[in-house]
DNA sequence: GTCTATACATCGATAGAC
DNA sequence: GTCTATCGATGTATAGAC
């Protein structure tokens, strides 16, 4: 059966995401993940690779949980309820979890370049977003930039300089609001 | 003459950044640093303690020369052409050298923590610009906040994702504006 | 699949001669 | 101050027995 092995094989990146949080991304190494799991260091080539698959199989981790959060979501009816609820659960994953953040959104491991496999979830969310905020009324591929930078930047001083609270991210519903009706008055101004 | 030795210590860490720019932060090691300036290894510790010493000497310079490039800039007397122009320079220091940018404030490296001394210049670089918000009417601490939040995912942005580009700074004035007017009009209503 | 043993590389740091 | 020599630690990866 090959089903024991995808077991083993989950169960190895569960340990690694638990490394991650207790070490930092950084800290996650064969010899401490081996030991973490009650191996030796060689033993775990027979599951990975190399140390690269093992991060590609944590990113790919990452972004299946990232994707199954959001499908979760119920949205309302109302675009721009739409968009806040779905932009909340992100930052909601987020912040629960910096650390996942880091190796999904800011590359902390030079080396590492996702598989393309791997990284699709990522598109596929950020299509997402788009979508919602067409329906919203932002249309403009500048002010979607725009947007998409905020959110980004947002969750970054969030997570850099006061994790686990919110004193930046209490401004999230405020400030898609700003960005939404500057985007709309702006599209009618151009008219 | 101590002279002699101060001008050899900016001349490494000159190519320290050298260096950088070409490996990555992450790439420069004692070794590589001292094969670039004609040195053996041990040599370099004549003039740094530690490789920390060495980083913290880097991060000391790139501050200083964020506080040179904004000292320079000539302020219009409107507090927001002030601000503007003054995040201008900001902006344009920090994407014509990504690699400093990522050492002076996204800290790339995990065991480096700059020393007191080192941290002053960037805090008053902060300080500056609240200064600036405060006078062009953004006095709400939230409000300043999400400026500076904005900002920092404007150049993340373009720094990640459009290295030499303009895709989005160009939007710099803009936001600034958007954020002034909400800020200035939220300050009115709670009146 | 898991183990022991080991190769191989990188890197920071120190000792001591000159 | 600069050198040679070397230590010691860490980390990925491979060989080959069981």
């Amino acid at each position: 059966m090959a089903e024991r092995r995808g077991a083993k094989v989950a169960s190895i990146v569960a340990a690694a995401w638990d490394l991650a949080h207790r070490e930092g991304i950084g800290g996650v190494t064969l010899h401490g993940l081996a030991r973490a799991v009650g191996m030796r260091q060689p033993s775990l080539y027979a599951y990975f690779d190399s140390k690269n698959a093992l991060f590609d199989a944590m990113f790919a981790d990452g972004n299946r949980q990232l994707l199954e959060r959001l499908e979760a979501v119920r949205l309302p009816r109302e675009p721009r309820a739409a968009l806040k609820a779905f932009m909340r659960a992100f930052v909601r994953f987020v912040v629960e979890d910096p650390t996942r953040y880091l190796l999904l959104f800011q590359r902390p491991v030079p080396s590492f370049v996702p598989s393309p496999a791997s990284y699709e979830p990522a598109q596929q969310f950020l299509a997402r977003t788009v979508e919602l905020l067409r329906a919203a009324g932002v249309e403009d591929l500048g002010d979607i930039d725009c947007f998409v930078a905020m959110i980004a930047g947002l969750v970054d001083a969030q997570i850099g300089n006061d994790p686990g609270g919110r004193r930046w991210i209490r401004h999230l519903d405020r400030l898609i609001d700003l960005y939404i009706d500057d985007a709309i008055q702006r599209r009618s101004h151009d008219r």
